[in-house]
DNA sequence: CGTTAACTTTGTCCATATGACAAACAAAGT
DNA sequence: ACTTTGTTTGTCATATGGACAAAGTTAACG
């Protein structure tokens, strides 16, 4: 069955028009919604004065006039509701209240001892508890729950893999479910960080944006005419494996020479422990590299060049796969940025083609560390403002 | 502006969903269509009898009853309307007259001589004007021109390089626009191909697939939910240019260890004349190799071996990527696919990630020589069908 | 400087048109 | 007698355009 157009459909599509762009263009009179939009003001009109029925919208004072009658400015409510959203690293929970603007109302961080399933559930669902009763009264009170997780996740929410977990097929979807009665979303943490970024790291909202998440491994969010792009069965983005240098270093995938065995945070230590930079089974070791670089460790900076290099291919091969607007390099090495920044620019400037250059800007995360919190965020409440138009 | 929903549009809507299901489903009955689509029995009746006036739709005989009053078939009229499409390769023109239900009427192939647009540029147009000669009298007539140039080319059909043709910043389209009063198309060729075989390569038109047109140079047409991506400035696909051997041969677009430089019928015969299995200036030196290797010549048969390894590392990195459902190879290489298939293939196997997999499948090129000049030909009708509907 | 009239902008209300839908109905079969 | 197909008719939801009231601004005039 396909999907038919009728006049109920015309109404949501509307609703939802006058409603994005509120949000988008807040302070705005119904006026100004009018002519944005193309609508008719009387459309506008019985639009709007059902969303601030919905308390989705309200309205302020007066706003300046324009040479006649003074407009009446419509805000979009942001604490309507809440979204609880968790960022599930390899050691630690970072936990957080978002309200529906994307301000962050409360966070939490909490470390995590072990990775095993049967320690860290529990350990989340309590946490998930904790997160509860820090929310305000709202009318929506809290619209759901994302998390967003280091790992390869089908389209119905299942992990399949997360290797540096070293979980496999775990349901984690249905589990929350079971425990919460809420829209649970799960996505990877690079799709999320993509996300996040592209909805709220930017002035203008890019149209088509890769988002590398460098970290222990390597994952790539694709933003695609402003959507996430998460392939046939929702891993797309496994880019960390394409390979590099052919007959290279073993990946854990079985493959050799990809990507993330010489350009991640790990290839990186690894590189430093070879190299006597630093001790095996040092605590913190990303950190006393960088420490190294500031103290003018040549060996250290050179090995960040290194890094920066690699990282350059990776992101050459995808921005002449894809020509995006903007490349965004986030999770942990963002913290490595005056070091491998330089070395990543000029690879891209030298190698790619050259149309790409004029339109693309690379930069690092702006959210810094909250971009997969903000991207799982900003999943909950696009579902729960589609589910609410709907209704 | 934004777009804004009203009744008239919810009309094109639904007439287009209804146009589309009957050009899917040909023949079907009205209640059929009304069935499959959702649409009100009375809606669709409306609709296709203005469809009927519009001659884009035909009434056929009575259809087999069904246990009650015998179904009106209605078939999809192919012959309102044809498209010229042109494949403009390095050395040749390959011109078609090819109807709204995609079946080639009329081909012709030219052989060029020079690759100087300026002698081009009026055998193409004196090519067209004899394509035009045979087109049959139709309701509609010639709705279209689409062109397929192995270049890269801008959202605005401008063409920005064309390595093997030599030609930079040539507005095709502008200047036939200006010989031609019909809507034109300026096409990269790959993203032809890739259009062509998603529309009518497959029984079940795959939602995620990548074409890899393997020639002098590759080019990589990629089909995401169902919609060429050309990416932000229209060049998007230019994977022939990731590094796939690092420090590796020198590419002329500057950069080290292009995958093109491995995986290319360039690459191929290059390598070829270096081991001495052919001649420096030989003609046809592809189809040489390919019955060297039909003659069981060993060196040959390695030969494409090694590239068809080098044609799986970079088609397993887009996998990795995409995740696509389909990986479709066309272009020249596919006439060697009996020597590279079984390479690809086990290549593919043996490293794409395990979720892949499943639902992962790689073929040649089912429309052949055909695949750029059907993508244009389908440009161009989906063009037409969409101004139809608006007028 | 104050007053007033003319014009502008904003937002609501109402009549109208459109197009989908449901149901009744006719036609043509099993 | 029942079923399926296709048309017709009346109803309903919703966007639109224009009229109108409310609340300003601007500029001319005394």
């Amino acid at each position: 069955m396909n999907r038919t157009w009728n006049q109920y459909v015309v109404k949501q599509e509307n609703k939802t028009l006058v409603l994005s762009t509120i949000i988008e263009q807040t302070p705005i009179s119904r006026a100004s919604v009018a002519q944005v939009t193309g609508l008719n003001k009387g459309t506008v009109s019985s639009l709007v004065s059902e969303l601030i029925d919905e308390e989705l919208v309200e309205e302020s004072g007066p706003g300046e006039s324009n040479g006649g009658r003074r407009p009446v400015m419509l805000l979009f409510n942001g604490k309507a509701g809440y979204s609880l959203a968790i960022d599930l690293g390899v050691d630690y929970l970072l936990g957080t209240i978002i309200d529906l603007d994307g301000n962050i109302f409360y966070e939490k961080k909490r470390q995590l001892q072990s990775t095993d399933f049967d320690v860290v559930f529990p350990f989340l669902t309590d946490f998930i508890k904790h997160l509860m009763a820090q929310v305000p009264k709202s009318r929506y009170g809290i619209i759901g729950i994302g998390v967003g997780v280091p790992a390869v996740i089908s389209n119905q929410g299942e992990i399949l893999l997360a290797p540096n977990l070293n979980w496999k097929k775990i349901k984690l979807k249905e589990q929350l479910e079971q425990q919460f009665n809420l829209p649970i979303y799960i996505e990877n943490e690079a799709n999320a960080g993509a996300y996040g970024e592209m909805r709220y790291g930017f002035e203008q909202t890019p149209k088509h944006m890769v988002y590398a998440s460098i970290g222990i491994g390597i994952g790539v969010g694709m933003i695609l005419d402003g959507q996430l792009y998460s392939g046939l069965n929702g891993f797309a983005g496994e880019a960390g494996h394409m390979t590099v240098v052919k007959d290279g270093r073993t990946c854990r995938c079985g493959n050799l020479g990809c990507w993330e065995r010489y350009a991640s945070e790990q290839a990186l230590i690894d590189e430093a422990i070879d190299r006597k930079l630093i001790e095996h089974n040092q605590e913190e070791p990303f950190h006393n590299l960088i420490e190294l670089a500031d103290q003018h460790n040549q060996a250290a900076i050179d090995l960040f060049k290194e890094i920066g290099t690699y990282i350059g291919i990776g992101l050459t091969n995808t921005i002449n796969i894809f020509n995006p607007e903007h490349v965004v390099i986030g999770n942990q090495l963002i913290d490595a940025e005056q070091w491998i920044a330089p070395t990543i620019e000029a690879y891209i400037n030298e190698h790619t083609i050259g149309f790409h250059q004029n339109d693309l800007k690379v930069s690092f995360a702006k959210l810094q560390a909250y971009s997969t919190v903000l991207g799982m965020a900003a999943f909950t409440i696009e579902g729960f403002l589609l589910k609410q138009r709907d209704a």
